[in-house]
Parts: C-alpha cells; structure tokens; sequence
RNA sequence: GGGCGGAUAGCUCAGUUGGAAGAGCGCUGCCCUUACAAGGCAGAGGUCACAGGUUCGAUCCCUGUUCCGCCUACCA
C-alpha cells in the first residue's frame, strides 16, 4: 500500500530516489532515430566534468526537463542529450592546486604524468554531478553521454581545425594577447573580465633628445611599461606639439632616444596632457599605433609579467634602474619606477583615475597584454552567415531583447585566439619538422625550488607547422623524421563550440544527426551566449552546414535573496542539493521554474522553496482525499449530464491546459506555473473538493458516481498537466490512483478540447463564490461567534440570477459553515422570521451582484415598516456597489469603506425577539 | 564612452495590441472543521520612481530627470 494513503504529509526523499532510478531502469529516456514522432532535440550545456550541481545548473537543467518531459509526452520523438566539458583552464588550476598541497608542481610532474593526474581526477569526480543531474530527475538520454574529450569529440575537433587551416580560416601568428601571468596562458577577448578600479594618472616629463629644456609630458596610468617606449604620439593638429612630430624624445631611465609621431587614432586632445606613449609590446592601442608607424616592439616583461633583465639589457635602460626592477612583477615595479622619477624630478604629478583592470576570467589575476605567437581563427568569414542565421529567423534568440547584443558582438567581433599554454585539453594539430625549425624551437631549462629540472620549449614566431589529422613520417622538404609537436592545447569553448553536432556522431552521417540536428532548443544562461552560443552558430553554420538550433531561450542568472551573485567567498551559496534534502525536488524544480521570468535576474530565498513545499504537500493531501472517497460506484456520465460544479471544474481544468500549453510554447515557464500553481490550490482544492464533499460524504447523494468519476479524472489529468515541473510527486500520485499504462512519463500531456468549456457553469460558480465569500465576509465582520449558526438572505435584482441562487442554496449553506439557511430574506414572511429566531439563529443580510441597491434597500425598509418601526435606520448607499447599514456601530465605523453589501439585521433581530416573546406570552 | 534592462503592496515579482491595480511570501484577526495547522476563512497594505506630453482615459505610448543593475569598450 502506498504511503500515499496513510501519510499526511508527503515524504519525497524515499519517492524521488524510487523513481528517478526505475524511470532509466525501464529506458523511458532512451531516444531512438526510429520513433515514429516529430524530433524534438536538446543537448545540455555540458558542466565541467569535476563540477558539482550548483543552482544555475539546477535553473537551466529544470527548463529543460520541463521542456522535453513535455514535448516526450506530446508524442515527440525526443532526444536531451547530455554530457560534459573538459573545461580546459578551470580543470588544470583544480589540479594543480591539488598538487601544489602536495609539494608538486605541474612543471616538476611533467606534461605526460599531469594529464594522466587530471584524467583520474576526472574519473573520480566526474560522476558527480551526472548523479546530482540524475537526482534531478533529469530525464537525459543517459546512455549517449558524451565528454568534449571522448575519442569521438577529439576526432570532430582534429577536423575542424584541421579543414578550417585548409581553408586557411585558422593561422598562426605573433600578436599582442591578454595573457594570465598566473595561469601562465593566452587568453581570448573574452576570458578577459573588466573591472573598474580606482588608479592614478601619472605625467611623466619626456625631454628632447638635444633639447633638455624643451619636453613634453606624457599622461600614463603605467608608468613601468615606459621602458619599452618607442615612441611618443601627439595629435597631428595640436597646435602645441604639431611642430615636433618628427623630432627625439630621450626616453628617461634609459637614454635612449624614440621619435615624436602625429596619431590622430591614438591621441584625443581633450585627454591627459595631448601626449601619449607609445609602448607596443605592452598595450592594445599602442600595438596598432606601432603598426601604423613601423615602430619596433621591446618586450620587457616575462611570461611571468616580471620585468625581465635580458630584455631590460637589451632596450638599454640605466644599469642602476635595471638593478631596482629587474625580475619584479608589474605592481612591484610601478612604485619603484614612480620613485626614480620623482628623484629625477620627471614625475610631474599623478591624479587619481579610474580605470579599467582586465582579470582572468578563471583566476582573477590581472591580465597582461603580451606578445606571444599564437593561433588564431579568421573569424569574420564565419561570423557573417552566423548573423545572418539571426537576422533572418532561422534561429530565434527568446527574449528578443538579447539579438542586438548578439549582433552587436557579431559584427565587431576580432579574431578568436585558440591556443592556450596549458596541458588539459586538445592538443593543437600541428607539427614542427625538427630540422627546419632549428632556429625556432626554443628551449629554456631551469630549475624550480623542488629542485626539478623544467624544461620550457617555446616555438618562435617563423615556426613552419604542418597541420595534419595525424603525425607526419617524412619532412617534404628535409626528408627530416623528427617532429615536435605543437605543445598547445585549444581553447576549451573551441570543442564545446562543435557540441551539437560532435555529440552526434559528427564527422560520420550518423542517423542521429540526420533526425536530431538541428536541436530544437538551446536553453543557456547569458554568461554564455559569446562563449558559447556564438561559437556553435558559427561551427555549425559552416560545417553541417545548418543552423545547430531553432530556438536558442536566455534565462537569467541566479542571485541569492539580496540580488548578490551566489559566490563560496561570499557564503551565500544555496546548495541545490540541500534544498532538495530539505524541501524535495519537485519544491526546487517548480520554484525555479515560477521565477523563470525573461529579462531578469532570479533572486531565490529558501522560502519560496518552502512555499513550493508546502504545494507539494497540498496535492499530496487533495490525493489522499481523493482516495478517501473513492470508495462507491463511479460512473462515466456524460459531461453535460453532470452537476455543474463538475462541469465547472473540468472545464477550469481545460483552460489551465489550454493556458500552460500556449505558456510554453512561449516559453513562459513562470506564468505556466503560476497558472498551475492557482488552478491547482485555489480552484481544485479551495473549491472544488469542498463543493462536492456533500455528494462523496452522503452515499444516498444522486451525484455521487458521476462526481467520484469527475474527480478522479480530473485529479489524473491534472497530474499530466503537471507532470513537467513536478516530475515525482506527480509519478507516486498516479501511480496510486485508477489509470491505464506503466509510467506517468509516457502518457500523453493533456489537451485542451472545447468541448469541455462550459461557461455557463463557470458563470454560475462566479455567483456561487460571490455569494459565499459575502456571507464569509459578513460573519467574520459581524463577530458572530464560531459555533453560531446563521440564516443569512440573498438579495438579487436579477430575476434569473435569484432563481440560480435559490438553486445554489444547499452549496451556500455548505461553504459558509453554521449558515443553514439562505433564502430570500426580503421575501421571508414574518412568521418564518420568528421561526428561526426561535430556532437560536441570528439573521444576517446579504446583497450580491448586480443589485439595485436602491430597490432592495427601499423594500427592505418597507417590509421592516410593516414589521416594526423601530427596525433600524437603513442608510450608507456609497454608489451603486456598496452599502453599509448601521449596526453594530462599531464595525460598521471600522469597516465602513469595506463592507460591501453585508446588513447585519441586528434591530431587526432584537425586534423579533420582542415579538417572540409576545406570542408565547412571556 | 556606447548599448540594454529595471524602478508596481513590507519583501520577491506578474501585469503584450492603453479601459475600474494582481499573485506568492510576510503581516493582522478568528478557527486544531474527519484531505492538508506545511492547513482553512477573513482582512490590512499601493499618488504603479519623478516631471512633462499624446489621449475621453496612461502602470502601459512619447520626451526628459534621478536611482539601480547588466553587457560592452583601447580614453593613454
């Protein structure tokens, strides 16, 4: 016997488990190229292999169960294809500080011996978050998991970059790159992240070369980078510098001398002192200002981004500063070079200034623009058809608010670079014949503090790669067979990019990619949509050659309570899987989807979590109830034949179904919800199962077989209907009430069907719930106390309304508890007034809808004329909605704007106490 | 610097072709009523950021202002 039937509050823990291993046991999530049904397709974004489930994975990964649990039980041939990325630097820095707290540094393990140490780590902790997705109730196609590092994957990336080198789309070059000096890689565009701080603005006095009396002053927020300056800019047109364009400036600290160039790109006239230096091995701006005017390029800083003395040496800068800042990091240096030039009385003046700091998007450090040759992808002629995809609608970005930026970004996009200095990942296609690249190929041994021997082989700009799927044998032009290859991996989102179609079988035309792709939906965060959702376009554009995906739905980042991004420094971190463990799954799913609104940021506070809780428990106890009562005959009358308070539930439900359908396909997952949410609580179990516990609780009741039949079916279909955002308790519900099949997971979700509407019973229930919630309103106000029965009246002008009323008095009488008698209190003779007097009832007034108020309070006081003048004074008509009377005085004067259409016949009452008494002559 | 979004109840937010202000949570009062106290019923609470404009009518459309986010960017 299922808890269901003896347990008052729903237990999820022993559920959850239950079933979402019994639904992979069976192979519900299996797909299959053969299904009969429209494909419906999705890969998931693939986590990083060691990560764990945090809450953004638990939004993004809800969304899309909600999506394909749907679109499976429309009868869609539906694939969630999940798996997981080898997360290039992220990965490697996890490892390393494994090592590093074991006293070994990646260098001194080796490269070989490193990338084993990650692949185990992957294999022990990679499975954790699969578990936590299965935990989920994550209905993945779980036997076609792939990882960016599988065999197939790896052979999809060798092809692409293979081809795209072919097609010369991928080249090798020196430029100026953001490097992490921590990681000790290149970075591209967008691994940087910008941040605004707080530095200064340095002016630096540059004298003449020849011409100590005569300088210029340059501004600079990097005052150490001058020792690699070849060159001082002014704006062309500036009337103070214009005539020493073409003239020396000696370089301080280091003598030498560098030219004065007009740059009108460069130089604004309205910033900083007109002039600027110009140092193109350490600045973005000042790299292309060095190629417009063929200026050399003097590095000075290391890998590191310490300042390196051989470099120093060689751009000739003062022996003593050398000895000062040779070997410091960038922000060591900087005072150092400050102070010296104070000393030489060059330091004009240094102003606060807030400026820009690129950090490593992995690391936090701060990144250094640096000259290193690396590989990059020409990334226009793939850009241009990935906008177009856009602009003309074969993929649509939901909420459209996001297509500019991605156009935006699209159409100023500069080329990718993709090699990056670390061991984790794909290692670049390229080999070096030996021989030819003799002079290319350099090594840097050292010794680090453990005392290993490193050895640094770096591959000099002028390096000729052969590109190939596999090692070559024979040099062509040597006849060399020694080969080294390229010792770079790619950029971790370059094998996340071929996603869709690598994870089907991509290169080979595989059945799958033939039904599957393109996917239908992609649904991601907006952290991404550059990293990733860009990069598939592109990709998949060129190489299947379609679009990866139809639909691509942005959802909004997760925030704690405070609108605070979630962070372990910060401690603010809601651990999905302890919410699960306290409040359950189906909570945390249904909570994340209710605030799935476009456009904005989630703020998620645990009691909304255990809000959702308590809705769980809700449908819990409206099933329990359901099966209470189950008991007796039930009967498939007809629908038109059946009460109307069944008739008005079903076709409720009807338009819950017909509203949370159009929500999704609109992506709407919170008004779905929300819509669920209200039919489920305030219509199902507010009203309905109290309007029908006279016809389940009376075994003589005439509705009672066609009633349990209503509500068991509606209580079934309800539990499709929510099937999607409530995976588990709606599965242990069916499971447990009458129906036909093995799995909620394989039923069809319901359709809305006109046939069900019946608005002339949804009419009758407004009036019903008007009348209900009047005579509620009044007993509260009245402060009649809980155990007192009252005979309450209605009033309506409305000829036909009163006659449904009448007809609803055996429901009022119901749902407005200790009021057994609602009648027509207007028409009530006097002597059955006095009967209920006798009876201990007190007499209450209601009005409701569309009343004349003036008629009814006009016949009101010409009934009580005839029965008593003394009946109290009848006043207080507000407008033509509301009327208050008089008594008692004291609620009236506190709820006087309030109290819309309740007469307390207190006068009237007291009156007929009087006559009462009369009659029996006491 | 550019772009985008937001400002509605104490809190979090809905409110899409402009037509009498909504939900959840919280709060107050009453109620342990045979599904559910993780509950029921009732209730309080809002010049819809500010200033103009269009309109018979504006939370919604237009303009400007203030504040807050996010994205993006080479002001040295």
């Amino acid at each position: 016997m299922s808890s269901l039937r003896l347990e008052k509050t729903y237990d999820p823990k022993a559920v959850e488990a239950r079933w979402s291993r019994t639904w992979i046991e069976r192979g519900y999530f299996r797909a299959s190229t053969t299904h009969p049904g429209q494909p419906y397709s999705i890969v998931i974004p693939p986590p990083n292999v060691t990560g764990s489930l945090h809450v953004g994975h638990a939004l993004n990964h809800s969304l899309q169960d909600i999506l394909i649990r749907w679109r499976r039980m429309q009868g869609r041939n539906t694939l969630w294809l999940p798996g997981t990325d080898h997360a290039g630097i992220a990965t490697q820095n996890v490892v390393e500080k494994q090592l590093l707290n074991e006293g070994i540094s990646r260098e001194a393990l080796g490269r070989e011996r490193f990338v084993e140490r990650v692949w185990q780590w992957k294999a022990t902790s990679g499975n954790t978050i699969i578990e936590q997705q299965k935990q989920l109730g994550e209905s993945c196609d779980w036997d076609r998991l792939r990882f960016t590092m599988d065999e197939g994957l790896s052979r999809a990336v060798l092809e692409v970059f293979v081809r795209l080198y072919e097609d010369g789309l991928i080249y090798r070059g020196e430029r100026l790159i953001n490097w992490c000096p921590r990681c000790l890689t290149a970075l591209s565009d967008i691994e940087v992240e910008h941040e605004e701080v707080k530095g200064k603005l340095f002016h630096i006095r540059y004298p003449l070369a020849g011409d100590p009396n005569v300088s210029l002053v340059v501004a600079t927020t990097r005052p150490e980078t001058m020792l690699g300056d070849t060159a001082v800019a002014v704006h062309p047109d500036d009337p103070r510098y214009r005539h020493l364009i073409g003239r020396n400036i000696r370089l301080p600290l280091t003598g030498r001398d560098i030219p004065i160039v007009g740059d009108a790109i460069l130089v604004d006239l309205e910033f900083g002192t007109g002039a600027v230096k110009i140092t193109p091995a350490h600045d973005f701006n000042d790299y292309e200002a060095g190629e417009r005017h063929q200026l050399p390029r003097l590095p000075i800083f290391d890998h590191q981004a310490l300042l390196d003395p051989a470099s120093l040496t060689a751009a000739s800068v003062d022996k003593d500063i050398i000895a000062d800042v040779a070997g410091l990091p960038v922000a060591k240096a900087r005072p150092k070079i400050e102070h010296a030039l104070k000393e030489r009385g060059l330091l004009v003046k240094a102003e606060d200034h807030k400026m820009a700091l690129g950090k490593c998007y992995r690391c936090k450090t701060v990144v250094e623009p640096y000259l290193s040759p690396q590989w990059f992808v020409d990334i226009k002629p793939l850009a241009e058809p990935a906008i177009r995809a856009v602009e003309d609608g074969r993929i649509r970005i939901i909420p459209e608010g996001w297509i500019n930026n991605y156009l935006g970004w699209m159409r100023d996009i500069k080329d990718w670079c993709i090699s990056r200095q670390i061991w984790w990942g794909h290692q670049i296609p390229a080999w070096y014949c030996e021989r030819c690249n003799e002079p290319f190929i350099h090594r840097q041994t050292s010794t680090n503090a453990s005392g290993a021997v490193i050895t640094r082989v770096t591959l000099l700009q002028g390096a000729k790669p052969v590109v190939a799927r596999r090692a070559p044998a024979v040099c062509p032009q040597c006849g060399g067979q020694q080969w080294l290859r390229d010792p770079d991996v790619l950029d971790t989102w370059f094998s996340s990019g071929l996603w869709p179609f690598s994870t089907l079988g991509w290169p080979e035309h595989t059945p799958e990619l033939k039904t599957y792709y393109p996917t239908s939906t992609l649904v991601t965060g907006l952290d991404i949509l550059f990293f990733w959702v860009a990069r598939m376009i592109m990709f998949g554009l060129r190489f299947m050659p379609d679009v990866p995906f139809r639909d691509v739905y942005i959802h909004a980042l997760v925030r704690d309570a405070e609108g605070q991004k979630m962070s372990k420094s910060k401690g603010n971190v809601i651990d999905p899987l302890h919410v699960m463990d306290q409040f359950g799954t189906d909570a945390l799913r249904f909570t994340l989807a209710s605030m799935a609104s476009p456009g904005r940021d989630l703020k998620l506070a645990e009691e909304r979590i255990e809000g959702y809780r308590n809705f769980a428990n809700k449908i819990w106890n409206a099933a329990r109830f359901s099966l209470m009562y189950l008991e007796g005959p039930r009967t498939s009358t007809p629908l038109p034949e059946r009460s109307f308070v069944d008739r008005w539930i079903v076709s409720r439900l009807n338009s819950t179904v017909r509203t949370v359908t159009a929500e999704l396909e609109a992506y709407r997952f919170d008004r779905a919800a929300n819509v669920l949410y209200h039919f489920i609580w305030h219509e199902y179990c507010d009203w309905y199962l109290e309007l029908i516990k006279p016809a389940l609780q009376n075994p003589a009741h005439p509705d009672g077989p066609a009633t349990r039949q209503t509500l068991i079916e509606s209580l079934e279909t309800t539990m499709r209907l929510l099937h999607p955002f409530m995976p588990f308790i709606t599965e242990e519900i069916w499971q447990t009430i009458p129906h036909d099949g093995d799995s909620i997971v394989i039923q069809r979700y319901p359709v809305a069907d006109r046939a069900l509407d019946a608005p002339d019973a949804e009419q009758r229930f407004a009036l019903l719930e008007q009348a209900v919630s009047l005579v509620r309103t009044g007993r509260v106000l009245l402060n009649y106390p809980p155990g007192q029965q009252i005979a309450f009246g209605v009033a309506h002008d409305d000829p036909e309304k009163l006659r449904q009323l009448q007809q609803l008095d055996s429901h009022l009488a119901h749902l407005s508890r200790g009021a057994p008698h609602i009648g027509m209190q207007h028409a009530w003779p006097t002597a059955q007034r006095l009967r209920l007097v006798a009876e201990g009832l007190t007499i209450g007034l209601i009005v409701t809808g569309e009343v004349d108020l003036k008629k009814a309070l006009d016949r009101l006081a010409k009934q009580r004329e005839e029965q008593d003048k003394d009946i109290a004074r009848l006043s207080g008509k507000l407008d033509n909605k509301e009327f208050v009377a008089k008594a008692p005085a004291e609620v009236l004067a506190e709820h006087k704007d309030r109290l819309r259409g309740v007469q307390h016949d207190q006068a009237m009452l007291a009156s007929s106490e009087q006559q009462l008494r009369a009659l029996l002559g006491a």
